[in-house]
Parts: structure tokens; sequence; C-alpha cells
DNA sequence: ATGTCACGCTGGGCGTGA
């Protein structure tokens, strides 16, 4: 079983490319963030024509998430929006039912900048998908993938003094990240490569991803059950390259 | 190094978000 999350950064320019990487990996579920689509505007005839069945929360022209499966096991949506989420016009969670595990794609809100109103509610979102976890995880196998816009350690960012006064590596936000894991789920990459410090995002700008200046926020977490089965946890550089990538990588976790 | 993308609105750059 494989299952890969990525943030595409719109899905409409980037269709290519998740269409070489359905080809290529094969994925089991595919999990996507940053869709950027209009619900109606969704390609679900090219997915299609791909093998792949999708089912979408999406929002316009911001944020947008959707989990894809093969059309002989497809994705059954489980819900959609999350409980106490800041925004409910935002398009960041969404539940799916593949194979008999919950697949659910995240995109968690940026912050911005600490403390601003766009950082307490990335904090609020982060507390409303504890809560739903907690509900949810007991219940397994459940994996949750996506772009979490948090890198949980100094280890997970290329120079922690670059990022003094951001996001993403605040001491909220990274416990935050921990809550979540403490309603019983483990981090898939830091599971296969403890001392691993690979990146999953690179900014577009001044040649970051040419020089390896990346940060760490992109994740895939899973039940013990699941995370008993793991053979392999990547993260696909390649699709970072070439014409029109995105500026995250693909995260391909795989199970026995 | 405020350095790049992608969007909508528009009709070609600008505002917004990342």
């Amino acid at each position: 079983m494989r299952i890969v999350t990525w943030n595409v950064n719109s899905l409409k320019a980037r269709l290519p490319r998740v269409l070489e990487l359905l080809a290529d990996l094969a994925p089991d579920a595919l999990c996507l963030q940053e869709t950027k689509v209009e619900t109606a505007a969704f390609p679900h005839d090219e997915l299609r024509e791909a093998g792949y069945a999708a089912v979408d929360h999406s929002g316009g022209r911001w944020a947008g998430v959707a989990v894809l499966a093969p059309l002989a096991a497809p994705p059954v949506e489980a819900g959609r929006g999350l409980p106490g989420e800041p925004d409910a016009e935002d398009a960041r969670w969404i539940e799916a039912d593949v194979a008999g595990i919950r697949v659910i794609s995240t995109y968690v809100p940026n912050g911005r900048e600490p403390a601003s109103p766009w950082f307490d509610q990335k904090l609020q979102f982060l507390a409303a998908a504890r809560e739903r976890l907690a509900t949810i995880v007991p219940a397994g196998p459940l994996v949750i993938a996506g772009d979490f816009n948090i890198a949980p350690e100094d280890r997970d960012v290329y120079d922690p003094a670059a990022f003094t006064g951001s996001t993403h590596v605040t001491p909220e936000e990274r416990a935050a990240h921990r809550a979540l894991l403490e309603t019983g789920l483990r981090d898939a990459y830091r599971t296969v490569s403890p001392d691993g410090e690979r990146y999953t995002w690179w900014d577009y700008r001044a040649g970051h991803f040419h020089k390896n200046l990346g940060m760490r926020i992109d994740h895939v977490l899973l039940t013990p059950d699941l995370s008993a089965r793991l053979t392999a946890c990547d993260i696909a550089r390649d699709y970072r390259k070439g014409a029109k990538p995105s500026d995250h990588a693909p995260l391909v976790a795989d199970l026995s």
C-alpha cells in the first residue's frame, strides 16, 4: 500500500505533473493540498482517464484538498471540513475511506506572522484537528497526510536562525503538532529516518531548492497498526525539479 | 537579496496569498 501526499500549489497548473506522478508512483491513495480550484472545475475526467477517482473539498481560488485512489478501490468520502475550524468557508480538511483505511488530507493555515489574527486561526485549526483526531484515531487504521505548515524540530529546517520570529517553528505551533501526535499517531518520515534531515518544501525564490534551503513541513502521520507496516518513507525530490514544479515535493509512504 | 509562483480581474499589470 502506497500513500502519497503533495501540496501541488494549483491542481490546474500542476495537472501534468500529477498525471506523471500517478503513472510513475501508482499510489493507492494520493492526498493533495492547495488544489486552488472550483468544485465544478476539478479535473475528474482527466484523473479518471489516468485510472483514478477523487473526492475533493474545493474552495475556489485558495486552499482546497482532495483524496485520490485507483478506480478499482476508489475513495469514499467520509466528511469534509472540521468542527470548530476558524473559517468554515476554507477548504482545508477532507476524510475518505480507501481500502478500509481512513485517509485525511489536510492543509493547515500558514499563519503568516506570529501574534497575528492569522496565527491565532492556525492554532485554532490545529486545536480543532486535535479534537477530531482524538475521536477517530482510536477507531483506526487512519492516516492523516498533508501540509501542516509546521517544522516539528530545529533539524527540520535548514537554519533555525533564519526563521527567528517566523511561523512554522514557534513553540506554540510545535506544541500543537505534538498534540496531534499524542492522539496516537506516528510521524512516518521520522519513524523510517530517525536521523534524517530532508525537506519537503523550498521557497521558489533565490535558488533555495538548488541550495537545499528547505523545511520539512509536509507530513504523513499513521496510527500504530499502519506504522508497524512501514517499509519506506521517501521525499520524491524529482517532482520539485523540471517544468513547472510545485514548491513542495511529494512525500511517499509505503506499507507492507 | 522584497529574489517566484499562481490566482482573479481584466484586457496587461496589480493586489493577494504563500
